[in-house]
DNA sequence: ATCAGATAGTTACCTTAGCTAACTAATAAT
DNA sequence: ATTATTAGTTAGCTAAGGTAACTATCTGAT
């Protein structure tokens, strides 16, 4: 059957709720907030798989793709959460082994962490297990589907990061 | 500036973290993963401002515009999450006076529930105190961006219920 | 040189979301 | 009638997020 991509909304997709009006801004807001708690949920499940809970593998990955040690505070800010949950969630990476901690010699308030050698591993094959569902529903999508989602990724980036805020 | 959206991708947009290669399903799923998460801690810190959480959000949702009581365990599938989830949080919608219970005469064991009119009205306003910074985001979009994720829209939809997955 | 303020993290404590396992109660099936 | 199935709940766990209050360090005035 055809796919929904392409037709703009046919009046209400399938979705049990599509918001009052239907239409503008606020049903968009709406309906991607929606979207982004299916999507989580969903990947959560298929995480627990061994995997580790996506707000860890967010962090490693910014350790791991960010290049070089950053201080707590910088990883706060990069995912957009207060000090307290990042140490908490340092705490439980670094009792797995996947980060370390290291001093800052000329300050001697700052924690700079690294990720470690099998932080680096986990973290790979985290990924590949997480995104792996995901991959298959993106596989079953059209071309055009995948293209459609491709294009739209950078402006949902974007939002997410909270873009036209503050 | 050249608004990011339109080009496909150059490189590496503004993330910190773009993912190994950078192409391909896997990369889309990374990153369609890390923009969920950015996207709902947000949203989070802005529904804080007195309204409902996202979950308890989302499930009211499914409630007041549904149509009708639903089972508990329909609203757990309708959610995608396991029956224990759902009873507590009904629980506390209930405890907020947000629905309430229904024995169904037929099957004393199912439990129906429904929105309350207090249900809806706060369902109403936490709905737009939740998307407004959402819609701030996008109204501060280019009309082509947000006609694309208008477009894409649909199709994140569907990933996000499991389209293709089982 | 000291002492007030600012800054970086941590600790304690709370709420919520999600799960599995084990349970009760009610219905369906044999 | 007994057994099996189904709907929800309870108990107990992990984890994410927050605020408030704390320690430790650094910075800046005086």
């Amino acid at each position: 059957m055809a796919s929904t991509s392409t037709s703009p909304r046919p009046a209400r997709p399938r979705s049990p709720r599509t918001g009052p009006a239907g239409h503008g801004s606020a049903d968009l807001a709406d309906r991607l907030h929606s979207a982004a708690i299916h999507l989580l949920r969903r990947l959560r499940r298929e995480d627990d798989a061994s995997g580790l809970p996506a707000p860890q593998l967010s962090a490693l990955s910014v350790l791991v793709f960010g290049g070089g040690p950053i201080t707590l505070g910088e990883l706060a800010k990069a995912e957009q959460v207060r000090p307290p949950t990042i140490s908490k969630l340092i705490v439980e990476l670094e009792q797995r082994g996947l980060v370390e901690r290291e001093a800052d010699s000329a300050d001697r308030r700052v924690v700079r962490v690294h990720a470690t050698a099998r932080g680096v591993k986990v973290l790979q094959e985290g990924r590949q297990r997480r995104v792996a569902a995901l991959v298959s529903s993106l596989a079953a999508l059209s071309m055009r589907d995948r293209a459609l989602l491709a294009r739209s990724l950078p402006v949902l980036e974007r939002i997410a990061r909270g873009a036209g805020h503050d």
